[in-house]
DNA sequence: AGGCTGAATGCAACCGATTACAAAAACCTA
DNA sequence: TAGGTTTTTGTAATCGGTTGCATTCAGCCT
């Protein structure tokens, strides 16, 4: 019958002392004598004794877990701040539990902001009832963020970053310049929108050409259709899609519909998911530090469950990257270069 | 002094009743009156009552939670078969748990394999050390697998589905074909390279031309090169890679060194992830159900955990999907049509 | 009326660690 | 050597639910 998992008593009783002990020479060895710590390890040793987390937990009125708050989980872009993440708590003795919001209401979502589901709480999703977030666990959120939230937000400035893309599209000779949005409502969307509309309006520019999407694949594939569905004087010459997914789609369509980029338009994504530096043309898209989102929004909620006041926001450089996709328009309509492909001999 | 999160017994208290009738209500109603449970439910109500997860799990001698081992979590192969795991495991209550094997040691990794820690383990990885799995929690292997250990495995046919693959590639006409293997060791690259070897064998060719790799975009690009480093007349004319991402790679390289695929080269690849049908040109490849694989393999630990004997090992369908980037091999080499491009006018 | 059955509830022992407090031991100091 | 520290260890309460067993009581049968 001895089949049963050692508890902490059958090791005291191996070594002769009492549970007290043994748990001190678990969590806090200092403070026992080097010869009963060496008894106790050997006793631990030898009844191959394991720590029970539930108990330990229930007793420390923790959890050891933080959650994480995806939208859709099958997105890539997510899946490497989740890196980041479970990086930094996997360090920190903090196990990182994921929920996916695509397959769970929001009812099911909330429960995890309770103290005994999880310690702390990472919210990457901004379509949540801000509601019934209040009073729980501590929050931190990373890049899309709910407005009605007073928590901490690891950031970029994507207003700034739009007008970026938004300037080298100018730069290289862009008037006409489309912008394909995220989905309505979102705080990344908007703000991709304003910086768009910045750029053009500091250069006294039209306004985008504005089309709707949602960060999906599939949505940049139909913002593709729509702009070759423009009578072609009136097609946008760039397109700056809110990311690099949409901007996959997008191009895809255009390609496959016998029109070249950035020949017959440039276009601009969103994030430099790893895929677009491989693909022909390659992306010119704004870099978002991914991992060190994860990273800082996991040692942002450690400092919060330890006790340290919140820290105000915390903005990551993004960085434009410039590849084949985007290059000056091809003007001169009178000549109608139709052979002027990109180099490539 | 009322800030502390109520107990237990402070709604039975409240509600005029011992701890156990509320626990009753909470876990098993149907052996409380009608009269008392509504009594209580009121109490609980009122008080703002939340159950103590970490306190209820001691208890069960249970952890609620299910550790998915993934060999980094920044590829999205993997997120979409957690999403599918995620799906199923939040529907029984249990939490989703990832470890991310690209941080942390085997070591700290086997401590996920405790029962203290989780009920389950779904492995993701085919590159653990065997040991320690034994005597812990219950596992299921999904994918990968390790081959020492004895666990119901979550699979697909890969040798099959290379074969298929290559029966495709054949079809079209070519003779000379290659094959861009995964991680050395790892039991899928090794099946599917089986896979490659039997059909040609079978139709009496040649082995195919082997080029190494690690299923990762980089390692993609690498073969690419090395391909086009051969000389003209041994290169093979279809390249069959064990994963999209590589397929992805490679065929960047091959584009950027302004070659044509398939004019120049067909290419098959292996997965069917989202981007991989947007491309241009789309990639004809293997589908692989991953969302299923998730789903399946959480049924079948749930099963496990609820004192089943574990399935023998489930085998899910593929697919061939045919999409653009195979066509026949441009042959008679004594014309040299360098003008025939893909069908694009 | 006495006895029996079964439903509803309470008592108190758990689950397995941690830790405040007290007791014991060892070490100093005058 | 008595008294005062400091270090080491043990005792027992505690974290917050769950559940086997005992008890109570209403309803039913003979």
């Amino acid at each position: 019958m001895q089949h049963q998992r050692p508890k902490i008593v059958d090791v005291a009783r191996l070594a002769g002392v009492s549970t007290a002990t043994v748990s001190r020479v678990l969590s806090n060895p200092d403070v026992v004598s080097a010869e009963t710590r060496r008894s106790v390890e050997e006793a631990i040793r030898q009844t191959g004794y394991r720590l029970n987390h539930a108990a330990r937990n229930l007793r420390h009125r923790r959890t050891g877990g933080v959650v994480a708050l995806v939208p859709n989980l099958s997105n890539p872009f997510f899946s490497q701040i989740l890196a980041g993440m479970a990086a930094v708590l996997a360090g920190a003795g903090y196990n990182l539990l994921i929920a996916d919001s695509c397959v769970m209401g929001g009812e099911a979502l909330l429960a995890y902001a309770e103290p005994s589901r999880a310690d702390g709480l990472i919210v990457l999703d901004g379509s949540l009832p801000a509601e019934g977030l209040r009073r729980r666990v501590p929050v931190v959120l990373a890049c899309e963020w709910i407005p009605g939230i007073e928590a901490p937000r690891v950031k970029i400035d994507n207003r700034a970053a739009a007008r970026v893309a938004v300037e080298h599209l100018i730069g290289l000779g862009h008037r006409r310049i489309g912008h394909v949005m995220g989905p309505p409502g979102n705080v990344l969307s908007e703000a991709r929108l304003a910086g768009t509309e910045q750029a053009l309006a500091a250069r006294g520019l039209p306004p985008p050409l504005v089309l709707p999407g949602d960060f999906s694949l599939d949505s940049g594939r139909v913002a593709g259709a729509a702009w070759l569905a423009l009578p072609a004087e009136q097609r946008p010459t760039a397109v700056f899609l809110a990311s690099d997914a949409m901007a996959c789609g997008f191009i895809g369509e255009v390609q496959h519909r016998g029109l070249a980029v950035p020949r017959d338009v440039s276009v601009m994504g969103f994030d430099d998911i790893e895929l677009v530096s491989h693909m022909t043309p390659a992306l010119s898209t704004i870099r978002q530090p991914r991992e060190a989102i994860g990273r800082r929004a996991a040692e942002c909620l450690l400092a919060m469950i330890g006790g340290e006041a919140p820290e105000g926001d915390i903005v990551l450089p993004t960085e434009l990257v410039l590849r084949a996709s985007t290059a000056p328009p091809v003007t001169t309509p009178a000549i109608k270069s139709h052979e002027a492909g990109p180099a490539r001999l």
